[in-house]
DNA sequence: TATCTACATAGACATACATCTAAGTAGATG
DNA sequence: CATCTACTTAGATGTATGTCTATGTAGATA
């Protein structure tokens, strides 16, 4: 599986895909600053740069040194230059499509977005959302009537919005409801 | 000066830092698709698709071809390695930061007079004034001929003052006109 | 201890942009 | 010509994130 990569790229991308960031990069290139000097230098504020600064520290970016009060940041050119260089090349380019195909990728939203059997968060996305929504619907047995209060009590227990998520399976049509009473609906969408 | 290679630095890793692009390239590394089979794929609609894969083109990063009327994508992979290889290199890194020191006060004044593209006010200062005009200068092409109504037009979508506006450009050299008609000038005060 | 300095962290806010629906376009088909 | 298909374009919407102010913290200084 190539999420590993393809994350690790993408985290690399978006480190370096903001203008700000890319001027911090180039001044450290220089020389060491504190973050006051970066931060007249740009005309920023410091509690931005030293943001900016953290996002390029989570990637090993950067290092920083102590002097009294006043840190040190320095680029690690070697790092960067390392990362770019084999983090983007043919094998791993080819590599970022061999995970598609629908159900790796599925397994791993649902890894994202459960702790255990609790949905820590209802995924904003639609595309994730349904993946979370199937998993629900799972819980239900086909061919099985549920009155509306047994739908809320099984959904809470893996999430306490159930009426959020109780609309939307019906919305997804993953459920019928008819007459305050719920049943499971085959996926048509998965074939 | 080497804010065309920041600029362009900017746009290659917007344009990588999002995670249905890489997988779209991904995709398209192993053989061409339609946008119907990508939208497939990662599961979104095809006007989505549609819309990343303009901007991979903007880059040169995919081609297309037509048949009938489906367009089939390709990844101009050589393009991508190319780009990643000769953006990112030790004198390009260090080349980010020599244009520091002047510009970021022009960029701290638009912050300050700007609300998006909106100007919220017209600077008292001349020095000032200047930084807004030239970027108001910049909205125009240089080559183009505009009508005065053009101009006005195009003044108007960043402040009421169309009219104060358009004689400082003129007046500032930035723009020149005859008969009732305007284009751009270069900016000699930049050399 | 009290204060000052240089940063970091938290939370608010605004902008950029990924995605969607709706509408438009151009080639294929009857 | 009318219709269908595959795609693109336009406009709306929600989320992510860059920047700010306010506040917290750790080392220096008196």
């Amino acid at each position: 599986m190539s999420d590993a990569d393809l994350q690790l790229l993408l985290q690399y991308f978006k480190a370096l895909a903001d203008e700000t960031r890319l001027r911090i990069v180039g001044l450290l290139a220089g020389r060491e600053h504190s973050v006051e000097e970066i931060a007249a230098s740009l005309g920023l504020r410091t509690p931005t740069v030293s943001h900016h600064l953290q996002r390029l520290k989570d990637l090993d970016l950067v290092e920083m040194r102590r002097d009294g009060t006043t840190h040190y940041y320095s680029l690690r050119l070697g790092e960067l230059l390392r990362m770019n260089r084999e983090l983007m090349t043919a094998e791993k380019v080819r590599s970022l499509a061999s995970m598609e195909g629908g159900e790796a990728w599925e397994r791993k939203v649902l890894r994202d977005f459960f702790s255990g059997e609790e949905l820590k968060e209802i995924p904003a996305s639609r595309k994730k959302r349904l993946v979370v929504l199937r998993w629900l619907a799972d819980r239900f047995e086909y061919g099985r009537r549920y009155p509306e209060a047994k739908v809320n009590e099984i959904i809470s227990r893996h999430h306490p919005d159930f009426a959020t998520l109780r609309r939307e399976l019906i919305g997804n049509a993953l459920m019928q409801r008819e007459n305050g009473v719920y049943w499971r609906v085959p996926d048509t969408a998965n074939a």
